[in-house]
RNA sequence: GCGCCCGUAGCUCAGUUGGAUAGAGCGUCGGACUACGAAUCCGAAGGCCCAAGGUUCGAAUCCUUGCGGGCGCGCCA
């Protein structure tokens, strides 16, 4: 509705520029059409004439009143009104409403969805972790995230794959093998070290347990060879956990890039030869640096070390380059927000690479606190925060978020706040059943549409196939201002795609499922406003309200991943 | 010291990329069930939008400076 608004707006401007009584600037600025915060000043609202006014130097009134006699359209208007400095506010008859229901009804499964006119080929990137221990609650936001904006961005009409980069090489795996070997040693009854930055985790004690029954004694000494075989094996055991993980979160990954291939195919030595060739590497106390300064980075990188290994970011300009060359024009990655220092080195890289930078896209996600309330004596609710830190060990591992919480909880908790924000996980609050846990709220929110359409099933009251006169009766502030919010999904998820940001969707739901349960309400004080009401000619309209709310709300759901019961 | 993020109701957070009288949930107080599902709804109280300047018809939003909190700043990943 928006976007015909915008585009009736324009032909309006045109017509007055064709008139030649006004000499509208060409080309005309963004037409943004608003929703005013008070009813009385209409259903939309643009203030378009405001900013043109100042640039042409006119009465914005006076430009308003002839934007208003020249709209085309009139008829699916009740009123076109000048407000204040120069709003037009505008105000639809039923009949134009009805209308969005109808579309809401035809397009079904997918409403919301936009057409591919101007598809991206993208790449949203997420999760990335070492395997070198289970995922923990960053991770986890992180990979809602990603998943949510990638399903956003197809919903949006872009060509979407989700990939997880595997770090399964260099020093991090090193240790990981290194800390499996000694407690490998630790069971075999010998002296052991986990090293000073390898993982002391209890979980890699089952690891060496296998590794135990399967070589005896046979590997007590930590030679090269055992090291890296045993951090091979370990890499392997803990992708397999992470990706269970994934899955408990309902996250599907289409592709997997293993650095260690990467650097076995000469990926790296591949990217660093192209920039050595365009001038970009130079030599410097022994090792290679990359200019990155030049590109916008703080400073110059070493991307081969003095002693000839390469840096974890030689690998990562090999990566960015190789997704480019596989041909995707949009990149997006989404990673914690630990790693902010690291954007503007791999966009010189890209930049490095001849390519616009703003081509990769990285949206970072701030820290999750995990927090559980305690009520002390004087009723007073305090947040007791576990703190993460992977190295340590006492980390809250994301698994017993998603057992405690459950999928649908934990997924929606981790998108309902922007990712700038840091993010106070509730655990009590996203398993309780119950009012006050924003998922249920939703969720039983479908459910009791549909059980308003199970009932008129049951009752034998008809649905009529949707049609202007059938939608006719729905005349009620409550369900006209219901149509124009669960019309907006289509803009809403258009505005979260364009902007990476998943929230607003959340905030959609919540707004529709409160708006239903009011309009619900009113039948329970006047039963002339129920649904399923005498009135067989209303209820068959409300009842096209309802399906058409209740796909509404199943579709946003189905973008978050979050699932739409149809009875709880 | 430098960089990024955040600062809005008692708490947790939105605020449609600069619009009209700043919103929601929780919490507090007061109401509505012999039910189209009360896992809900209605109402009330609660604000110097961190501070001070600036930009303009108009600022929570943009700019500058300062304050407070978080995270980073390696030939680690």
């Amino acid at each position: 509705m928006k976007a015909q608004l915008q585009s009736l707006v324009l032909q309006a401007l045109q017509s007055l520029r064709a008139s030649g009584q006004w000499s509208l600037p060409d080309p005309l600025p963004a037409i943004s059409i608003e929703l005013p915060k008070q009813k009385e000043h209409g259903d939309y609202a643009t203030t378009v004439c405001m900013a043109l006014a100042k640039s042409m130097r006119v009465n914005p009134r006076a430009l308003a009143q002839a934007v208003a006699d020249a709209f085309p359209g009139k008829g699916l208007f009740q009123s076109i009104e000048i407000a204040g400095p120069g709003f037009l506010n505008f105000r639809l008859k039923p009949a134009a409403w009805h209308l969005v229901v109808e579309d809401i009804l035809r397009q079904g499964e997918r409403f919301g969805a936009a057409s591919p006119a101007q598809a991206d080929k993208i790449m949203v990137e997420y999760v990335s972790a070492n395997p070198t221990g289970p995922l923990h609650v960053g991770h986890g936001r992180g990979a809602v995230v990603g998943d949510v904006i990638a399903t956003l961005l197809q919903w949006a009409g872009h060509d979407v794959t989700r990939e997880f980069y595997v770090n399964d090489a260099g020093a991090q795996i090193q240790n990981l093998g290194a800390s499996i070997h000694a407690r490998y040693r630790e069971l075999l009854g010998l002296p052991f070290e986990i090293p000073e930055d390898g993982y002391k985790g209890d979980y890699l004690i089952p690891l060496a347990r296998e590794l135990q029954s399967k070589h005896g004694a046979d590997k007590a000494e930590a030679t090269p060879e055992t090291i890296a075989e045993f951090a091979r094996f370990g890499a392997r055991r803990l992708l397999d956990r992470i990706n269970d993980d994934l899955l408990a979160l309902g996250v599907r990954m289409d592709s997997y890039s293993s650095e260690q291939a990467m650097v076995e195919a000469g990926g790296v030595e591949n990217a660093l030869q192209t920039l050595r060739g365009s001038g970009f590497i130079y030599p410097h106390d022994g090792a290679e640096w990359f200019k990155s300064k030049e590109l916008g980075d703080e400073k110059d990188r070493v991307v081969v070390r003095s002693d000839g290994r390469t840096t974890y970011l030689a690998s990562d300009i090999a990566y960015h380059k190789n997704k480019l060359d596989r041909g995707y024009t949009r990149l997006i990655n989404i990673w914690g927000a630990d790693h902010h220092g690291y954007i503007a080195r791999v966009k010189a890289a890209v930049a490095a690479l001849g390519l616009d930078p703003g081509r990769l896209q990285v949206v970072l996600t701030q820290m999750v606190n995990v927090v559980r309330q305690v009520v002390d004596e004087n009723g007073q609710v305090h947040a007791e925060a576990v703190k993460s830190s992977k190295r340590e060990g006492n980390f809250v591992v994301l698994r017993e978020v998603i057992d405690e919480a459950g999928r649908d909880a934990t997924r929606f908790f981790f998108v309902m706040r922007s990712a700038a924000s840091q993010l106070d996980f509730d655990v009590e609050l996203a398993r309780k059943q119950s009012n006050d846990n924003p998922v249920f709220y939703v969720q039983y929110g479908h459910a009791r549409v549909c059980s308003i359409l199970r009932k008129a099933e049951e009752d034998g009251i008809p649905i009529p196939p949707a049609s202007p006169e059938a939608l006719a009766p729905l005349v009620h502030e409550d369900e006209l201002n219901l149509i124009q919010l669960i019309g907006s999904l289509p803009e809403v998820i258009q505005n979260c795609a364009a902007r990476l940001e998943p929230h607003h969707l959340v905030f959609f739901l919540d707004q529709t499922v409160a708006a239903f349960h009011a309009w619900y309400q009113k039948g329970a004080a006047d039963p002339s406003l129920r649904v399923l009401c005498e009135d067989r000619t209303a209820a068959g309209a409300r009842l096209l309200l309802a399906s058409a709310i209740r796909q509404a709300l199943a579709n946003g759901l189905t973008v978050l991943g979050v699932s739409a019961p149809e009875r709880m």
